[in-house]
RNA sequence: GGUGCCAUAGCCAAGCGGUAAGGCGAAGGUCUGCAAAACCUUUAUUCCCCGGUUCAAAUCCGGGUGGCACCUCCA
């Protein structure tokens, strides 16, 4: 496989460290809200890296940690009369809940950084003995100029870094550029003991500590969004190289950001969404496949006219396995015909072009196109007569290259008996030609959010997207 | 100022040297009591503009134009 990596900014043939096996470390979110349209893609496009790998046979352990401590979250707390230790459970528990409804799986591990207050500790411990730290006031920070690769993941220079700067002068910092590793406690905040007194660690070394806590000094992949590259990866390197001099990262990915109408998502503008309101009027895998449809790097357009699109697809996907469903219930046993033996050989190519497709640093859209290019080739299937083998393999070839991409996710919809019933009685009005009945009893199953097919196999319901 | 990215049909989006995938929408058709749904067909002589390289360019090079991002603890 091949990925882009940001370091080099080339595409690279995937070799991970162990052969079969790939270690992955995702930034997570910061545990103040509910999550936001814009961190919902990093989390659909690396549970799909994932998901690819593992379906190619690696043994993936995929780190993503959740950000337990930092201004936002004491601000949180304080704004709800509650201990920042809360608000972190408890929107620790709504990411469950959104990312379950994205079709993301649970990470291998899911550290806290508040968990993790030795390892960081640890780690500006060695940093303060190399030099490439220094204490200030209770604060401990970065000493940017003395570790020499830094700007080597941007791609800039120390100098132009430092006339680009917008940060704050702070007499505490020898220099703009240096980070804060540890900062001393301030009145009414949280604090850990250490050893430059009581105080919480900076945003960027809580990475560097649960990574390589789960993952070892080196690493096959970190991944997150475009905007983490700096200042936020860059200290990543410069705090785990510098530390254990060793390569901390092979493969850097990074995807594309979520505009809104073209403009970029913030608050201020309010042009900002969280998963959890879209819920409110749409079936997030119509977001998830929204989020597939393009390239994870590029950025993407969200709006509601996107979403309906994403959402008419879907239900192509859908209505192709409710197909072959309904082929193989009614197939027999016997040798597939030849009909059936050109699909098979449709399906053969379908999963190579997949393949293919994902192999190309993860190609969703392409990937995509392979996967409706199988689609059509469902509706050339005869209706009748079909071939057990063949249809179970079709379908099982579609459900796993979609399961790849963590689509067609929801079982076959159990039809409810009352809509059993009201399909029964409306077959009958339709034998007595009874229209005006069947059309009541049509619009009520629709309005209860099913389609009706009359001319395959009888009638059909299911249920919509 | 520094560093990058992008421009393909009404909309979204692959392709990145060999003659334009796919999805949505739209139009026509099949089916149907009429619809809807479903299925089938059609829907870019051409890839922002101008030059160049090449037998061959949407794809490479140069120059424009128009968008966007990072250099702020925003994914």
């Amino acid at each position: 496989m091949q990925i882009f990596n940001s370091m080099t900014r080339k595409k690279e043939e995937l070799k991970p460290i162990q052969p079969g096996k790939v270690g992955i470390y995702a930034c997570g979110p910061t545990v103040y809200n509910f999550f936001h349209i814009g961190n919902a893609r990093p989390f659909i496009v690396f549970d799909v890296l994932r998901r690819y790998l593992e379906h190619r046979g690696y043994e993936v352990t995929f780190v993503q940690n959740f950000t337990d401590i930092d201004d936002k979250m004491i601000k949180r707390a304080k704004e709800d009369g509650a201990t920042v230790q809360d608000v972190a459970d408890r929107f620790i528990r709504e990411y469950f809940v959104d990312a379950q409804a994205l079709g993301i799986r649970p990470a291998t591990v899911h550290p806290r950084a508040t968990e993790h207050i030795p390892q960081i500790i640890a780690i500006i411990e060695t940093l303060l003995k190399k030099g490439l730290a220094y204490e200030s006031a209770g604060d401990v920070y970065y000493r940017v100029k003395a570790f020499p690769e830094y700007g080597c993941l941007c791609g800039q220079n120390l100098e132009d870094l430092a006339s680009g700067a917008r940060v704050s002068v702070d007499e505490q910092k020898e220099d703009p550029l240096d980070f804060a590793l540890w900062k001393a406690q301030k009145p009414g905040e949280p604090a850990w003991d250490s050893p430059w007194g009581p105080g919480r660690p900076g945003w960027h070394i809580e990475c560097s500590a649960m990574s390589t806590t789960y993952l070892g000094d080196t690493f096959d992949i970190h991944c997150g969004g475009k905007d983490l590259l700096f200042p936020h990866h860059e200290n990543e390197i410069a705090q785990t190289s510098g530390a254990t001099g060793k390569p901390y990262v092979h493969y850097w990915m990074h995807n594309g950001f979520i505009n809104i109408d073209n403009e970029k998502m913030s608050k201020s503008k309010g042009n900002f969404f969280t998963v959890r309101d879209i819920a409110k009027q749409y079936d997030l895998e119509a977001v998830r496949m929204f989020m597939l449809s393009a390239h994870y790097r590029s950025p993407v357009n969200f709006s509601r006219d996107m979403i309906e699109q994403a959402k008419s697809s879907l239900e192509r996907l859908y209505i192709a396995r409710e197909q072959l469903q309904f082929l193989l219930n009614a197939a027999g046993d016997g040798e597939p015909s030849e009909a059936e033996a050109a699909f098979l050989m449709e399906c053969d190519k379908a999963r190579v072009r997949f393949y293919e497709a994902m192999d190309d640093d993860m190609n969703t859209a392409d990937a995509l196109g392979a996967l409706f290019e199988l689609v059509r080739e469902v509706h050339k299937l005869p209706q009748k007569g079909g071939c057990k083998k063949a249809i179970a393999q079709g379908l099982e070839t579609l459900t796993s290259l979609a399961g790849v991409l963590g689509l067609l996710g929801k079982q076959e919809d159990a039809v409810s008996p009352e809509v059993e019933k009201m399909v029964a009685e409306r077959a009958e009005a339709r034998k007595n030609k009874d229209w005006k009945r069947s059309d009541e009893l049509g619009d009520g199953i629709t309005a209860l959010g099913y389609f009706l097919s009359v001319t395959r196999g009888g009638q059909k319901v299911r249920k919509g997207v």
